[in-house]
DNA sequence: GTCTATACATCGATAGAC
DNA sequence: GTCTATCGATGTATAGAC
């Protein structure tokens, strides 16, 4: 990115600097409220309320609602692609899929990012939701990556006899947003990455 | 059950039967709402005008929003497990995860129940939900089936090595509700009877 | 049994003072 | 940059006529 693209996307007196602390703030109370009660029923008079602002104060940093849910889910994947950048494009395809039991170790850690997507995803499979379009992409990158880590692991003979690499993938990204149901009900009785991790112990030889 | 409380439960003059079809179609209308948008953001005027009645006809029907919702899922109960029951105690625990396959066919045709399930599960792990107590039953309940037939699969000495019942059950949920997700996104790239065969397939010897 | 009318809360968003 | 004030829409629920 070229210094002139990066003045233009801050604004002439780098806006987004001085006002960053506030917008932190507003990001996080956002993606607790839009955790604890979804997009359309999450308020923004809650966020305001949760981060010490006024409404009108609040619709100062963002425009609406709807952008609103978007900052949230780009800084969301800003820090979530930075987890998990490393791994996308090992040559062991074991390598990305240990990734994988790591990141549901470490969603373990952050139940509010773990509600929201929980929440989000299943509410954005309306079509007309604002994020729709968002899960659908994230959700063909997801199963792209994770496919082409089986098809590594099936070129190095180690996938199990009669398993396809895609459709693999499509269980594997199924499990993991199942067990997070489960677990966000009852955490004693679900233990995400230990689960995820027999999964591959049964697909994959010398997991 | 007795006549008597038969009879109280429809009360003197069993207003259940002559209401019956309205109650049936303001259900339904109930379930579309409640699963195109949850619970907190389906509104009742929404219901109302679907099934044709003001929102003070419907409110005759069912005293609150909440007790619209329990009606709905009682309803719905009702429907699956006369489906579900011949499978649940099936001597051979194979029987009833071909059960599971069959019901995951079955969900395929009817996506206005797969949309209710999957966003009210999600919405309702927050403890406040009205249907959260629901779907902690609920669970409990089918892992313990669901492990109980993992438990005569490994008696019979055909659970693959490793493989622990009450995990597999976990594992077995979850996958089918994750699944869910991906298909109501994308009905094309996702095969949820098929997916759960192979999981099957994976994890019991000649299934 | 269904309606109109209405009460009353809460919502997203805007205008304009400071 | 944050506030108060306010608008118009929408939400649940109740009262009472028919």
């Amino acid at each position: 990115m070229t210094e002139t693209t990066e003045r233009a996307r801050r604004g002439p007196r780098g806006e987004y600097a001085k006002t960053g602390a506030k917008r932190e703030a507003i990001l996080a109370a956002a993606l607790g409220v839009f955790a604890e009660s979804g997009y359309r029923a999450g308020s923004l008079r809650e966020i305001a309320t949760r981060v010490g602002m006024s409404e009108a104060g609040l619709l100062h940093h963002f425009p609406n609602k709807e952008a609103l849910l978007a900052a949230v889910l780009d800084r969301r994947d800003g820090d979530d692609l930075s987890r998990v950048h490393i791994i996308v494009d090992a040559e062991d395809g074991a390598e990305t899929l240990r990734g994988l039991v790591e990141l549901a170790a470490h969603n373990a850690s952050v139940p509010g990012v773990v509600e929201l997507y929980c929440t989000l995803s299943a509410e954005a499979t309306s079509p007309d939701h604002p994020a729709h379009g968002y899960f659908l992409g994230r959700y063909d990158w997801a199963r792209g990556m994770v496919g082409r880590a089986f098809e590594r692991i099936a070129r190095d003979g180690r996938l199990r006899e009669g398993a396809d690499p895609a459709r693999a993938a499509i269980a594997t990204l199924a499990l993991m947003d199942g067990l997070q149901v489960q677990w966000l009900l009852n955490r004693d009785v679900v233990d995400m990455s230990e689960a995820l991790r027999e999964y591959f112990a049964g697909l994959v030889a010398d997991f």
